[in-house]
DNA sequence: ACCTGAACACCGTTCAAGT
DNA sequence: ACCTGAACACCGTTCAAGT
């Protein structure tokens, strides 16, 4: 509603906070950009505020809590703009594919971030509502009610942003080539006899399917196959709404 | 195919040794138990040797490298048994649906450990080849080849393994009640103008649909959205498969 | 209001040394 | 072969104290 403050207090800083002048907005952002270039496993609060020139405590200080805390305001800054590119006028089915078109891609754009969506229900809770009225909205204008809507929701939330979530799940400590090198070295050596379905398939898929891999979603997108995912949701739901007016307990004709 | 050692290098342990006996499997084991009643969050390699009673450089000696290491062996342990419940001549349509719903059983019955499998690569890479050989060979029976084999699975492991890693997702430090409160709170607060449709589904869907929740998939489980999640998935691929003898480029009528 | 500095109780990991 | 004990370089978090 009003100016963003660029303190906490929203007053300017006098004195020895002046020439420092964190926000918490700044703190947060700096939190992303190093989990972006080193990855989560190397992030820590010490190292955020060397990065920032600043003692420790100031963390604590602006983002209150702890470093949970700080992992979820990160998750509410990265979902917090799924709600800007929807056209609501357009069918919901598209609705839907529109928003989790957007998750994926605002997640991909910050993939070392992904284990603090999918993996960790505090920042789960945060997620912003307009996200959560869009989807639902969805879902009723298709017809979904009661235990249908609770279901089709689950499926679709829980079906693409865990997609997203295995998609970039972080290998390990990154550049270790010699991790790397073992996979591809035992996918090597499966047995024709006893899978040959997998070792037929390993020259095609070696590293382009869950399971069979040795580098993530950032490196090797699964564009194609999140479409597939999303497509099957999102028709096999719209199939089910057809099929029946009302999904759920039927209105009374004359009530 | 032989005896499991009861320790590492397959003899008997003698000295000193023989007073502690450990082997890697009771490691594992140890370490998934204290996963299953701790959290994972409060988990380390100290508490693990202080519960064997153990000096803490003994699990880098059992189970090498570092922790990274023993997750992935502890992943490994706990999605090692699902080729098991499996019945090879069922449909192929059936036989997926066998396979996932003994994936999302075997985690439930670990749900503390379910970060360690879809969220972090390097657990993924040991999963069993037996599971994949299953999978492949199902979707390979539904007609299946090429980019729609390649997208087939990825769809399926990634929006299935994901929604389980979603139910799953561990919230803030075990009995942390403020949060739960806290979280309780500002769904009440929801304004029904800005959000009528959440502010409608409150009621009924409160702490029983992903986002808007206090509790995770082990003290509310989401047995029948899974459901419909497989279902959606299963049927999709079937009327894909039907709708066209091959997916990808045929065969050749006479080759 | 915002920040420093020191302190506490922990980690993961390594390595020489024991038996 | 298997284990101990000590050591190193780090954490997250708190708290009195500064301006």
């Amino acid at each position: 509603m009003n100016d963003v403050p660029a303190t906490r207090s929203g007053r300017a800083p006098r004195g020895r906070a002046a020439a420092v002048g964190l926000s918490r907005e700044q703190v947060i952002s700096a939190a992303i950009a190093q989990i972006d270039a080193k990855g989560l496993s190397a992030f820590s609060l010490r190292e955020l505020a060397r990065g920032l020139g600043v003692s420790p405590a100031v963390i604590y200080w602006h983002v209150g809590g702890s470093k949970e805390d700080l992992f979820a305001a990160i998750a509410a800054t990265i979902t917090g703009q799924l709600a800007a590119a929807q056209d609501p006028l357009a069918p919901w089915t598209d609705r839907l594919r529109q928003v989790f078109l957007a998750y994926r891609a605002s997640v991909h754009r910050h993939p070392n971030v992904s284990p603090l969506l999918g993996a960790q229900m505090k920042s789960n809770g945060v997620a912003n509502l307009d996200w959560i009225e869009i989807v639902l909205a969805a879902l009723s204008d298709g017809g979904f009610q009661g235990d249908a809507l609770r279901n089709a929701f689950n499926a679709l939330i829980g079906g693409l942003c865990g997609f997203v979530t295995v998609e970039l799940a972080p290998a390990p400590s990154s550049e270790d080539g010699a991790w790397q090198d073992r996979v591809a070295a035992r996918m090597a050596e499966v047995d024709p006899e006893a899978y040959p379905l997998t070792h037929a398939a390993l020259p095609e898929l070696a590293n382009r399917i869950f399971v069979l891999r040795w580098q993530n979603g950032a490196q090797v997108p699964y564009d194609d196959s999140y479409t597939v995912l999303l497509d099957l949701l999102i028709d096999g739901l719209a199939a089910r709404a057809r099929s029946s007016a009302t999904l759920e307990t039927p209105e009374p004709l004359h009530g």
